[in-house]
DNA sequence: GGAAATATATGAT
DNA sequence: ATCATATATTTCC
């Protein structure tokens, strides 16, 4: 088995999301009823399954890209935004350029 | 079992 | 804007 039961929760919610739209951390956090975002990107950061999770659709609340790959910036990270980009999701000054990519997960 | 580390968030300075 | 604290989970020793 991959992971802890945890982790396979995070990356379950990375799949359910949809091409295009980008979740924040404290959003997913919130779905998986866990109170720090922080135990989220330590789950996505160790994704084993890199490409059949769309862990770059998660990005920080402040519209940030936030992270990847375990580093903060770094080439990695352009990668990141290259296949957001790829999406239609594009980024601004460092920032999400529209919001209404901004995507969250069904409350109901 | 305990300490260190982390792709954050929030509050204070 | 920057620093410090809080919180949850993983990984290393």
């Amino acid at each position: 088995m991959n992971g802890t039961e945890f982790q396979r929760r995070v990356w379950a919610a990375c799949r359910m999301i949809p091409a295009g739209k980008v979740v924040t951390y404290a959003e997913m956090a919130q779905f998986l009823d866990c109170g720090s975002p922080r135990a989220i990107g330590q789950a996505l950061r160790r994704n084993p399954d890199a490409p059949a999770t769309p862990c770059h659709r998660i990005i920080s609340s402040k519209l940030s890209p936030g992270g990847y790959s375990g580093e903060e910036a770094g080439p990695e990270l352009e990668k990141k935004l290259t296949l957001l980009a790829g999406e239609g999701v594009v980024f601004r000054d460092g920032q999400l350029s529209e919001i209404q990519r901004l995507w969250q997960f069904p409350r109901d």
